[in-house]
DNA sequence: CCTCGATCGGACAACGTTGTCAGACAGGTA
DNA sequence: TACCTGTCTGACAACGTTGTCCGATCGAGG
């Protein structure tokens, strides 16, 4: 800076004044400046800025994901930098897989980088240092799993409402044993949607049977198993719903192996790509992902804007999406 | 930091050693300055202290994808937050959308960052503020598409080889007139890979029919429409080979709906989830996205520890993976 | 030609940190 | 006791920038 203010001529502060674009530098100077910083190939240094400027913001924010690279958390990550562009602002995104340690090792990565805000899928349970982050004062938003203080803003989808669907629709078409696959109860959404289901069975007057329900099942292989085993027994049941998205795929393959897909009829939580170009195609309970990031960002930013007031919770529907799974009529 | 040492009854600069590890303070204040920080929440300023640190790292890099929420790149981009977090270093991401305009804005917004160094999927062409970049000294490292300059380290695909895998892979099973659907021939890696089906005919002895040719799709519906376009001609082929993930499930869509599936081959470039639960599953060309990604972190973090030398260009091999879909035999 | 007001430019300090360097102190030796 | 060595500690300045504030300059009006 001092380089370029030396071959405009000027004082560095002139130089300043017009990097910013404020007020009060005539033209013949403005271009001048200009001209200098092309010639240097200067590039402004926003560390040093946000430093010295009075509100301190490094124009950038942390984003806590599960894993960058799953489908459901690289479409969030993409809304919110969509949203985070029109704001000058960029994104550190990081990979929590569910621990806590790296939890907090990124939230304390964001920490020292002094983001102005986070955005997080928070992991089951390390609320102490989500909360210290809180008292630091940086804005904090939840996306897909409820605040563990009431008092965070959050984007949620209705998990419980979404899955209460998914069972309603295969028991609307004959079925009553209906088995449940779902991820650890520890994480909130895996929970909400077995109350889902368990809340379907009840409407419909039906017991809920225990030996109808998996309920640690955590990847593809796992669900492939538990779906073998579902099916193996004396009383097998005559639909599945299952939990998640890789819980999904899991079962399919499992039906398939068995050639049962056809029989079974099946209803999964989140879409995915080529749901549709399965035989059967795959009924799913599909999120608004992308509307769950903008919101997310849009809260985040208008509490950077200086909004203060109640802590918001939205909550997202779902939408049943029929493709064929879902339809198989009760034998 | 001030308070801190106030609290503790030290310096700031004692400070500054207990919280970088630095030797030469002994225990009693050791523990009092942790104390102090612990009391006070006392969170280390990375931005301040890069600004002064004679290295001058910020400990971040910047990363510019396609787009965040594509497999591909979000793949790329895991591999790489793996790697960097080794080195205590976050990522920045960006989506440039293949626009020159949107990647001269993300490469802008790095540098006023200050990153250590930059992870690029380039456009077609905007060599001209990657070159600025370069000038300035930051590490750079290209990953998917080849340098511009020969001068920067590069992680690429054979896509030529690849491509020309794929094609004699069906020209052994009989196949003489296989269809090209090809991504817009800016883009080089869309042209090598035509260049490998190009290659493989050659090496058949076969002639390169162009009305057989389709080389500006750009998406799944643009595929869909050109496979239609393509099968309802009077000499149809046998086969075809698909430049990219989304032109081979446009391709897969169309086949379907001309309950040709089991009649055409098709081998695509690009792998991706479900393929091997289609029917018939699809015969792909694989790329190795996660050892690309680890590798352009490592070949970015060499140079930043001041590795000199010429530059680097690593080319991954690609592997065929036999599913159905590329193994139908020719009428 | 002088004065006044408005407008623009520049010197200085400070943001939070660390590199440099000199001073303080303890312990050992002559 | 005087002196020296080595180990810790702290004062100061500086990283690149911007907020503050004062002084300079210019144009218009008397």
């Amino acid at each position: 800076m001092r380089d370029v203010a030396a071959l405009a001529g000027v004082s560095v502060k002139t130089v300043s004044r017009v990097v910013n674009g404020e007020a009060g530098v005539r033209e013949p100077l403005t271009s001048r400046v200009q001209k200098a910083v092309f010639l240097l190939d200067y590039r402004h240094n926003l560390t040093a800025s946000s430093l010295r400027r009075s509100d301190g913001k490094t124009a950038s924010i942390g984003l806590l994901l599960e894993d960058v690279a799953n489908p459901f958390s690289s479409t969030l990550h993409r809304a919110i930098e969509d949203f985070a562009r029109a704001r000058a602002t960029l994104v550190f995104a990081g990979s929590s897989d569910e621990d806590a340690d790296r939890e907090r090792e990124l939230l304390r990565a964001f920490a020292v980088r002094r983001v102005d805000g986070l955005i997080i899928v928070p992991t089951n349970r390390n609320q102490e240092s989500l909360g210290q982050e809180r008292r630091l004062g940086t804005p904090l938003v939840f996306v897909d799993r409820p605040a563990g203080f009431a008092n965070v803003d959050s984007v949620t989808s209705d998990n419980r409402g979404g899955a209460e669907d998914a069972v309603r629709h295969m028991l609307e078409r004959g079925h009553r044993r209906i088995g449940f696959l779902g991820d650890l109860q520890t994480i909130t959404t895996a929970n909400e949607r077995y109350r889902g289901y368990a809340d379907a069975l009840a409407s419909a007057g039906l017991a809920l049977d225990p030996a109808l329900v998996r309920k640690s099942v955590t990847d593809t292989d796992a669900a492939d198993a538990a779906t073998m085993d579902l099916l193996a027994s004396a009383t097998p049941p005559t639909a599945l719903f299952t939990g998640q998205n890789l819980i999904t795929i899991g079962a399919v393959r499992a039906l398939r192996r068995l050639g049962a897909q056809h029989r079974v009829a099946l209803v999964g939580f989140d879409d995915f790509t080529l749901a549709d170009l399965l035989e059967p195609a795959i009924t799913v309970i599909a999120q608004e992902v992308t509307e769950m990031g903008r919101k997310a960002a849009e809260l985040l930013f208008s509490r950077l804007d200086g909004e203060g007031g109640e802590a918001q919770h939205v909550v997202m529907q779902t939408e049943l999406i029929e493709r064929g799974s879902g339809e198989i009529q009760a034998p």
